[in-house]
RNA sequence: UGGGGCGUAGCCAAGUGGUCUAAGGCACCGGCUUUUGAUGCCGGCAUCCGGAGGUUCGAAUCCUCCCGCCCCAGCCA
């Protein structure tokens, strides 16, 4: 089984950003380890989160810390209701608790506004009435300084009365902003004079019409860590160019702590995008079915896939955190899932392209129960009963008309195992009109039940089969990565050129063991020789889906593409 | 021509002057085992750490210069 609640722990790991908050209490600087996982409520949560989140969690676990779960809810017109939903439930099934610690930027308008006024009163932010465009041609380039502003020496009196208006309603939106006075031709351009609030009428998702103006991410999230006690707030690298900010506005203003950020590279996927806004462009454009689509990058995609979280949180701990920009293999992923799968994972039959197989000298009509193994690598997860009967079905690809001497499966006159029941020999095959192959005459040896011959002979392959008459019939989605190239929109081009066209393969008409009519949703299991696999959302008794969470390795595969 | 970062094998990543003729994992390549051509096991895979100089008895680790890559000119986060 691979439900959340029986994952394996996950290990720890050190890395730059432990080894400073380690050093921050050993030497006594900090008493109380805190963090926080700040997420934007405008979309779902994906992998490089789960990086972020993995790290603020684990350090806040190691150092017998706590971590916050903060909604960073600034911006109104981005943000929904649906995404504060889906991002506790993504961050809850990953494993981590927030306790009573869930806070929202939200909740500290009211603080920073007062903030925002001592910051006027003491000659450090003015009201400007610059349109965005001015303010921008004002702000000069990357290599030319900027120029301060016609309204830039206005009186602190004049200014809080201002910018009272200002949430006042007095202005349209984009009419004046809030800004600090730090300087102009400073070579970073976040410290040349930064909007802190900007006037917009749009209703917020938890304040609703309170206020008509909102402050600017970089004039919320250091305050709101230092309102929550947050002593080390870890954010991406592009935040770097923001921590000058992010301290001068702690320093400038009377907060309760000094939190300090530090900054780890964030993660890329090959094959996949993982930034927001390339996400929300899939969905909505409708190049997937919606943010849980098994082929997104996202935490719900995967979830919806069969990844277990523990193969996450692994995977994570694995990629290490650093400060050098990096793009995992998604093989590496791959190979997180499988390595768990492997050890906890059920294994069951399913015959996804299915070959009738008719084995002549079995009594018409009887029938009898075999035992399988659920897990060799695992014997305390037992065994179960398997029908077995007459009529069965095998992969269309076990069989070949004329095989290689190396081919270790079903031909004419050749002998194979069936998994757990008998050796079967091919005496005959029936094809089609169009020379299709379309059902094959077998003999069983009834003293081989179980596998094994009391002769001693040998056989060379094993191949799994499911009782027709037993069958439960069911389609299955396999997913290949949903881009073609590693680097989607490398260079100048448009990411959803690369798309792959044959990411998402339906089949009908499996065949699986009956007992998975009564699979959890939630457990991924082994089909035995093919991969792990998953009930998806969209099943029904009557009409069960499969999701392939990821295939088995295949050596046999391999060395015939070679070939 | 500005500011901030980063460069160790195909990928991720340890390493902070001597035990480095550089951990570990992924991928890949061999072999063994195997009632999943799965798993497991064994072995291989950087004389070299972006490059060039220099300091030192000794450098991936210190210094200098050079090269390359990433981020920043939202009233997004």
């Amino acid at each position: 089984m691979s439900t959340p609640e029986t994952d394996t722990e996950i290990e720890t790991a050190g890395n730059f950003i432990r080894d400073i908050v380690a050093d921050d209490v050993n030497q006594g600087r900090i008493a109380d380890v805190v963090t926080r996982f700040p997420p934007e409520p405008n979309g779902y949560l994906h992998l490089g989160h789960a990086k972020s989140i993995c790290l603020n969690f684990g350090i806040a676990d190691d150092f017998s810390g706590r971590c916050h779960l903060r909604f960073d809810d600034t911006n109104p017109v981005k943000e929904e209701i649906e995404f504060i939903d889906a991002i506790k439930e993504d961050v809850r099934w990953l494993g981590f608790d927030w306790g009573e610690h869930l806070y929202f930027a939200s909740d500290n308008f009211q603080q920073l506004y007062d903030w925002a006024e001592y910051l006027i009163e003491n000659g450090n932010a003015y009201v400007d009435d610059l349109s965005a465009d001015q303010i921008r041609e004002y702000r000069g380039t990357l290599t030319e300084p900027g120029k301060p502003s016609p309204h830039r020496d206005r009186t602190p009196e004049e200014n809080l009365d201002l910018f009272r208006r200002m949430a006042a309603g007095d202005f349209d939106d984009g009419a004046r902003v809030l800004r600090a006075k730090i300087d102009m031709a400073s070579g970073n351009i976040n410290m040349r004079d930064p909007v802190l609030y900007r006037i917009l009428r749009a209703e917020h998702p938890r304040t609703g019409t309170d206020w008509c103006l909102y402050p600017t991410y970089d004039f919320a999230h250091g305050q709101s860590d230092a309102i929550e006690g947050v002593t080390h707030s870890l954010c991406t690298l592009e935040f770097e160019d923001h921590r000058p900010l992010y301290d001068w506005l702690v320093e400038h203003l009377p907060v309760p702590a000094t939190p300090r950020q530090y900054e780890f590279a964030r993660l890329n996927l090959t094959n996949t995008v993982l930034s927001k806004r390339r996400l929300t462009q899939l969905v909505d454009a409708g190049h997937v079915n919606g943010w849980d689509d098994p082929r997104m990058a996202t935490i719900s995609g995967f979830r919806r896939r069969g990844i277990p979280a523990a193969a996450i949180r692994d995977f994570c701990t694995r990629i290490g955190v650093t400060k050098a920009a990096s793009t995992a293999e998604t093989a590496y992923l791959d190979h997180c899932t499988r390595e768990l799968l492997n050890k906890t994972a059920r294994r069951r039959m399913a015959v996804l392209d299915p070959l009738k197989v008719v084995i002549e000298n079995y009594p018409e009509g009887d029938g009898e129960e075999l035992t399988a193994v659920n897990n060799p690598n695992d014997d305390a997860q037992g065994t179960r009963p398997v029908p077995f009967s007459r009529e069965i079905y095998i992969e269309r690809s076990d069989f070949m008309e004329d095989p290689p001497k190396k081919f270790f499966r079903l031909g004419p006159g050749r002998e194979v195992r069936l998994r757990f029941a008998f050796f079967i020999t091919c005496t005959d095959f029936i094809k089609d009109a169009d020379g299709n192959v379309t059902e094959l005459r077998c003999t069983y040896d009834p003293e081989t039940r179980g596998g094994n011959a009391p002769d001693g002979r040998k056989v060379k392959g094993t191949i799994h089969w499911v009782s027709a008459a037993h069958a439960l019939n069911a389609e299955v989605r396999l997913y290949e990565p949903l881009f073609t190239v590693a680097d989607p929109g490398a260079g100048n081009g448009d990411f959803l050129d690369d798309l792959n066209p044959y990411s998402l393969k339906v089949l009908t008409g499996c065949k699986l063991e009956p007992g998975l009519a009564d699979l959890a949703l939630g457990e991924t299991v082994q089909f035995e020789r093919q991969g792990y696999f998953c009930l998806d959302p969209d099943a029904t008794p009557a009409a069960p889906v499969f999701n392939r969470t990821v295939g088995l390795r295949d050596s046999w595969a391999k060395a015939q593409k070679k070939s």
